[in-house]
DNA sequence: GGCGTTGTTATGCAAGCGTATAAATAGCGC
DNA sequence: GCGCTATTTATACGCTTGCATAACAACGCC
């Protein structure tokens, strides 16, 4: 009881302190951005010394992988959801697809900074590069696979390249009113964005509404 | 004649070395990203010596500043150059638009990097957010404008509202093939997304094709 | 052609970075 | 309870960063 006095500590099990940590390094890229996110400011959010980083991630740059491969699980995992709402009508599963992404916690600028932080790296580091190409890929994958699904109970063929066309599309038009929201989500209406994005894809796919219409 | 002789220089106009420091930054970002591009890179790229940056800009974060509005002056450029194709066809003047949009030198992986790095910081920082904002919404303006002129010239009329969906929908569009040209622009064909963008524009539009469709 | 202005270089500094390493202690088996 | 071990802390090192400053030299002026 005299010179500084060591810090006391628990003793966490690993993958609880691993996705602690992940926590906090999402946390900081979020409000600091990624250069705001220093070994430093991560041990302090986690509640730990910067040390401990090294213990359980080769370096920082490793742990930083990390978080994005958690952040991108966690984007996809609710329009996964969607997706695997197996013997559902394929339209419904379309259309709660294009809304899983186009609402909270997907849309959130929270969840933006983050996404940007990230993707701003892409092309200069090219192990993020494969990952995110890859988490692309297969997303449009299935946004493919989905659409030939629709298409095919509304009795019209197409063929691969117009799959495609059409898996490319609706992922822009995603992807493009997700940026809205999360940037400028105060000035749109609750629901507004993910009805815009419904309407189109069907427009896109040319299938008429299911209901309401009965004009002309 | 002995020790390290001083390095030789000329002086240049301020406006041309302001310019070349802004082009030094661009390609250090576009080659090593935001992180690589510290102020003795940018230096070395631009054929001066560090010190000088702080001769003609306050700091860092004013030149990064700088470059990211050049970028974006470039970048709306070219759009509004096929906006301001006065008494053209509004159609044709629409797949101008958006063709100018999702071709070099907007799809460019070097804007991208910068574009994310700003942008996430959008949240963060007031002025850059209200910067933003002013951009996007006057961008959906004249987008809705155009669509105006093109439904009109259809014969078509159209609720201010319909008009709204219409610009945030072909907004969207044209973000999100953007981001898929400059991300993984390899993987796709040159000319590829801007097709794909136009028929997409055009199918949200229900208009009919100009040629070749004598289907059904 | 010397001279002053100022664009430019060269050097240095303090702060912050990621990383390495050793000391300390919490928690477990016995 | 006692010691072992692995987790955690603490400290420090080397490097890079942005920024400050002083010496220098290119160019216009008279």
């Amino acid at each position: 009881m005299s010179e500084a006095a060591r810090r006391k500590f628990r003793r966490e099990g690993e993958e609880r302190r691993r996705q602690d940590l992940i926590e906090a390094t999402l946390d900081c890229v979020a409000e600091k951005g990624l250069k705001g996110a220093t070994v430093r400011a991560i041990a302090l959010r986690a509640g730990v010394t910067a040390g401990l980083i090294r213990h359980y991630f080769p370096g920082k740059e490793d742990l930083l992988q990390a978080a994005y491969s958690t952040l991108m699980d966690r984007m996809t995992e609710q329009a996964k959801a969607a997706l695997d709402m197996q013997g559902a009508d394929p339209r419904r599963r379309l259309a709660a697809f294009v809304e899983a992404n186009l609402a909270p916690p997907v849309v959130d600028v929270r969840t933006f900074s983050l996404w940007a932080g990230f993707i701003g790296r892409v092309h200069s580091d090219p192990a993020l590069a494969s990952a995110h190409r890859d988490s692309y890929l297969g997303f449009r994958d299935e946004v493919e696979a989905l659409v030939a699904e629709v298409l095919r109970g509304e009795g019209r063929l197409a063929g691969k390249a117009t799959l495609q066309r059409h898996a490319i599309a609706i992922n822009a038009v995603i992807d493009g009113l997700w940026i809205e929201g999360c940037l400028a989500g105060d000035i749109f209406a609750s629901g507004e964005l993910a009805g815009i994005g419904k309407d189109s894809v069907e427009t896109l796919l040319g299938l008429e509404k299911h209901t309401g219409d009965t004009s002309a």
